[in-house]
DNA sequence: GTCTATAGACGGATAGAC
DNA sequence: GTCTATCCGTCTATAGAC
């Protein structure tokens, strides 16, 4: 291993670069120096890499879907996916919430997850295919994967008998919103994290028999 | 009243463009020429109304925080705001309902308020004030207003014994995300309105008595 | 207050040496 | 694959005529 680079190649290193300006400074207000710079060589040296700073962008969202794809749970639920192992006889809050803040704490720090979150946010009004894109990551797969699961836990008789889409909701979108606080305001993690442990108790006592 | 143009002095004009490309582009990634050319001015003119680019965001900022401090009823609310009129006997949901679906109705057609919650939205991780500002008006200003609400109702026997806070959070956070839904895809705002609708009769169901 | 013209820096992208 | 040098367009901002 050597010690003077960090890891991957130029290409990488690129992309890299890109994702961490494009997560704070948006694409169109990035310029190529700037990434060149971060990467440590001259702009014209990046075009051995990318045909064009669009090309830059188009890599790193083929690159972070394929990603999501195939590692998301929330995207490969399907209706016949069971209930949450070990459910079945009633639930542990506790382990639970020690579970969920466990994936939060995760995603809020991955260094790609939590920079594609927050380009997807910045590029939402911007970029069509972006903006379907965090439609599809931060609703649309977390909704229908709870939804699923309170489906089959109201089946099972579980919990109260409510409509799961909202239930999935209730559930989720505390958790979404506190997240982004988070992403903009890094220092309230630990509060967050408070809450977050009161919100799913207090879910819990309210749906769940 | 002349039929040429359509109102507000050539300053309110620029501010009005600025806001408009502002909210989608973002600050950087905006120009000079592109405010001049949706206002009809040439680029030169527009430093006889603002000495810099910085200038036309400061006052669109500080004009856009003064409106919300003196109209908002949510960064107004004090800790001995009573219940909501005539909630002391109960609430009428449908009635609720039709009122929160006015308000946000209103919220997301209005055309500075929206603008302002995009440009927020974009510009959250690159302006430490812009993000602060986000935060008091997204999350802060409206948990509170809530919860001091929900605390009114929770004394007065109204709903039952748990955190008025996450109550508050557990009412607004599904509207603040498919809010956000709305201005990224305003296509789905009447499959919004039916979940809202939905969420705060399951809400009312699962909070009070 | 708006215009034309321009300064000077920086944008994306290319050519060609090494 | 990286470099220097360069092209040409656009950027913010200013000067000065009208």
């Amino acid at each position: 291993m050597k010690s003077d680079e960090k890891l991957g190649s130029t290409k990488e290193q690129i992309l890299e670069a890109a994702l961490d300006l494009f997560s704070v400074r948006g694409f169109e207000a990035t310029s190529i120096s700037q990434i060149a710079d971060a990467v440590g060589i001259r702009k014209a040296s990046l075009y051995s890499h990318f045909a064009s700073k669009q090309e830059i962008l188009d890599t790193l969202v083929e690159v972070v879907t394929k990603e999501y794809d195939s590692h998301s749970i929330f995207g490969k639920v399907k209706a016949e996916t069971p209930v949450l192992p070990g459910a079945e006889n009633g639930i542990d809050v506790d382990a639970l919430v020690a579970q969920v803040i466990g994936q939060i704490r995760y995603s809020l720090h991955d260094p790609v997850i939590s920079k594609v979150r927050k380009m997807l946010m910045i590029e939402q009004f911007q970029n069509e295919q972006l903006a379907g894109i965090q439609t599809k990551q931060s609703y649309t797969d977390i909704t229908r994967f709870f939804t699923i699961i309170f489906s089959r836990m109201k089946e099972a008789g579980l919990v109260r008998d409510v409509d799961p889409e909202i239930m999935a909701v209730h559930f989720s979108t505390p958790i979404s919103v506190w997240m982004n606080l988070c992403d903009r305001e890094p220092d309230r993690e630990e509060e967050v994290m408070a809450l977050i442990d009161k919100h799913i108790k207090q879910f819990y006592s309210l749906y769940f028999l």
